[in-house]
DNA sequence: TAATATACATACATTCACGTATGTAAGTCA
DNA sequence: TGACTTACATACGTGAATGTATGTATATTA
């Protein structure tokens, strides 16, 4: 058995994409060689090298095959809040609790965050990924802004803050909300309690939240 | 010139790690070598293995010497907030600007966060640094209870969550801030807002505010 | 069905970083 | 003042990872 078809081939890459997940995960993606990729995948480093020039490349796959369809869900969910007849301020909610929802879901988001995270160096090749990240959550936040406007003119906002203030203490709770609940260990306290951190930063920012 | 005296040993120690958090900085932790850091500090390697075992002791020498010092300023703050005659609210704005005054002042510490946020991977011997962080953080999210609870008794807060809920949303929104922060680039326009995004989130928080 | 491209495995050469061993001049101390 | 220790520099051996080159059996295609 060598020469596979298309498909098998792109089973094959798949297999390399999810052991290099495995392995990235336990020893970094620094610490990993192509060897011990190839050993997780049960292949050797010439399949590796035929489906990918480096390391790097299939760090990148291994990033668009998780982050872009979240991102995607993410602006939609945003997209309505701004733009839906419904409730802005519960579609916000909506989009934070769906996103944590995906992690606790898919174990394989949740491990490729956990390895862009706290798993993975951000320099030469890879400080582009920090910008195109930065690029999404600026994209975010905007929608966020847009949510919370339109909350405004619903007049569903307490008044104490503008929605842009809004918008980036929602911005600054999510990406702390993302970080704590990726270290934080499985089954723990907090990860548990999420949907009641997200409730309640919620409330905060009601209009009739004292009645 | 090969001996020197003691005071001069600890200056040679000293241009190690601030050497290391020069080349970490820009290469990252994995990718520095030894000679990299020897040659940063216009040392060989002879010199560095005689003062550290490994590269991972240089940089935990290195977390260190900036960690404990903020940890401890911060534990101070938050327990003026928490004990202290003055507003509480107003003590952990202190807090928190403060704490981005820090970084903003301290290239050695901005630049130490830096490496310890994306430079660095968080497996093997470094997993437990995560651990002692988890631990320092969860005894400032403690202390920031102790504080909302204060200014619960003192009838500061408003009444549309706990002080457990507003402590969290602080937590969060703290940990988001200093990524946020050290990710943005010099001089962004965010950093610059900093403050005013701190007064804004402790502005949601008071009693009054509809006032 | 022959030619060619594909999907890998195997083999090889090179580099690089590491740890250690050893050298050495100056400081320290009795 | 001599013996010992310190604070490095230098030299050496080793393993590990890398990239590439080559081999090869099977798909694919004309």
């Amino acid at each position: 058995m060598v020469r596979k078809t298309k498909e098998d081939a792109a089973i094959t890459r798949q297999r390399i994409i999810d052991a290099a997940r495995d392995v990235f995960l336990v020893r970094g993606v620094s610490r990993t060689s192509m060897e011990q990729i190839a050993a997780q995948a049960g292949l050797t480093r010439g399949a590796i090298y035929w489906h990918f020039d480096s390391k790097t490349e299939i760090l990148l796959a291994l990033r668009e095959r998780v982050f872009l369809p979240l991102i995607d869900r993410m602006d939609d969910t945003l997209l309505k809040a701004a733009e839906g007849a419904e409730d802005p301020l519960l579609n916000i909610e909506r989009f934070l609790t769906e996103t944590i929802q995906v992690l606790n879901d898919s174990s394989e988001t949740r491990q490729t965050y956990e390895i862009m995270m706290i798993k993975c160096e951000y320099v030469d090749e890879f400080a582009e990924v920090l910008q195109q990240i930065a690029n999404n959550c600026s994209n975010i936040s905007l929608n966020i802004k847009r949510a919370y406007q339109r909350a405004q003119e619903l007049d569903l906002l307490d008044a104490s803050c503008t929605p842009e203030e809004y918008a980036m203490d929602t911005y600054l709770f999510f990406s702390g909300l993302l970080h704590m609940w990726i270290k934080d260990p499985e089954n723990s306290e907090r990860r548990q309690q999420t949907t009641s951190f997200i409730r309640s930063h919620i409330r905060l920012r009601r209009k009739t939240k004292t009645a």
